[in-house]
DNA sequence: CAGTTATATTTCTATCCAGTAATATAATGG
DNA sequence: CCATTATATTACTGGATAGAAATATAACTG
């Protein structure tokens, strides 16, 4: 999957919510429904593209089906950051050595 | 700016374009247009985009606007990150234990 | 197996947005 | 000022997509 597809499904906020909700423990599509104010289809198409991504995993148990957290591909936004990281941790030891000197 | 709209602005590949040759060196939109394959007009606009996400500042020397970066905004993403960080990294950990078992 | 529960897929629609073309604004130089 | 250069804005259009409704698939239960 590439970097720019996953900026793409990360946009979208409700997926977003489904991933902080699995970061918790694994959930059914069932329990995303209630938890996501979507209707069920709707939870399944973003659980879909979710997949698709790598972001989730499922495991099915019976009717249900178990999604779990894969947070791995995150580390390539993680990798994009790299390179912008040292501006603003600039400008943030910029602003503590200011504080320091009008202490 | 809301964490939900930044990362809409990121998601645009062109966008993230500009961001990378920005980080080298502030730019003119002239610049901008022959670097990205984008129309004036095109480029004008994204630029819009990451000012009003304050991703990136302008500087108006004569005719010219000179955009520069403003990385701070991108920390959101980086905190957005932190809670999903122990999950590949714990991943990480377990290849790597498994490896070494492996050797 | 008939009914029920759980999830997935398809279809449709309304909306959003990137790209383009045309035009407007702004600053400079002769 | 008039022409030129540089950038911004507006109006339009096509393509993508989220959401809703309807339907399909699949697995359990009695």
């Amino acid at each position: 999957m590439k970097n720019s597809l996953l900026f793409e499904v990360l946009a979208e906020p409700k997926r977003r919510l489904i991933l902080d909700h699995l970061r918790q423990k694994e959930r059914s599509v069932g329990e995303l429904v209630a938890l996501s104010s979507l209707s069920q289809p709707g939870v399944s198409k973003h659980l879909r593209i979710l997949r698709e991504a790598g972001l989730v995993g499922v495991r099915k148990e019976a009717q249900k089906h178990l999604y779990y957290l894969r947070a791995e591909p995150l580390a390539e936004i993680d990798h994009w950051l790299e390179p912008y990281r040292r501006f603003w941790s600039d400008k943030l030891a910029a602003l503590e050595r200011q504080l320091d000197e009008e202490e």
